[in-house]
DNA sequence: TATTGTTATACTCTATAACTATA
DNA sequence: TATAGTTATAGAGTATAACAATA
């Protein structure tokens, strides 16, 4: 494929192909999680922030409300999380982690660390700050800019 | 969300932002092309390479020969691309680009370089050429590992 | 019998709308 | 009347399987 027409190719190429390695490896380690990576979203935030709704939750992931349900209802029949009435509005449910959920979370901490591990394999520790910097510049920019509710959805 | 236990998060965040507002502008220029993206990749390799068959075309671009059934009839039915008879093997369809597809694929490589401008607005050109580097390494090695076929989807 | 391309069918994911129970 | 959550329905996108023509 060398042709020189290849045009803004050689960023979208390599940043498709980065993409879809990182994401295939953490896909694959959240294989058994129910909801995938979006379940990991959902159980990351019941552990690491105070309780929220479903809706709450859904508004700050980018995620439907009714898909929320379904993947509500799965994580919790997986026993990492539980839905809990909230005392202050009867119609709303907070969302928090169980004991098994915290567990389960740091499991796929580990997991996401070795994912970067295997992506970032080729270069050293100073190049890996460098692309992680100029990464990082790049995307608060891109945040910036549009409505972007989803906060690190796969795709 | 500054929790310093997001792990990997960094990476992974950062990657999935760049990857979205990228995938995102590309599939905004590519709106009124049949076949959005995955048209765009037919019709450049029509247009870039020596015919092949819409099996191979199949093959090299990750997609599914059913689907690409439906994606040609749709490119050939705007005029851009068209299907030959392949003379050594009547059961073959070769798949070449017509003038319009020529001249449309100039145009989105047009816009194709803007949406690269559009991600890296927030660097310079020596920070660009940074970026693209290490991403290209990491790319070519992730590329190598495992089998990846698509050569240039966004989702 | 195997292969190219097409068509038909089914499945998954997601979005839309309707319903309940509260407010 | 409006809102949180649930459920039901429909749509897009994709994969699976069956088919026709040719090798």
């Amino acid at each position: 494929m060398a042709n020189s027409a290849g045009v803004g190719h050689d960023l979208g190429w390599a940043l498709g192909a980065v993409f879809r390695c990182y994401a295939r490896t953490v896909t694959e380690a959240m294989a058994t999680l129910p909801g995938g990576p979006r379940g990991y979203q959902v159980l990351s935030a019941a552990v690491h922030a105070a309780p929220r709704t479903q809706l709450a939750l859904a508004q700050q992931l980018g995620i439907d409300r009714t898909v929320m349900t379904y993947l509500i209802d799965d994580l919790a029949r997986a026993g990492l999380i539980e839905r809990q009435s909230d005392p202050t509005d009867r119609r709303a449910r907070r969302v928090v982690a169980t004991e098994a959920g915290r567990s389960e979370l740091d499991q796929l901490d580990d997991a996401l660390r070795t994912a970067e591990e295997v992506v970032l394999a080729p270069l050293d520790e100073t190049d890996r700050a460098t692309l992680r910097g100029l990464l990082c510049r790049v995307a608060r920019h891109a945040m910036a800019g549009p409505d972007e509710a989803a906060t690190g959805a796969l795709g």
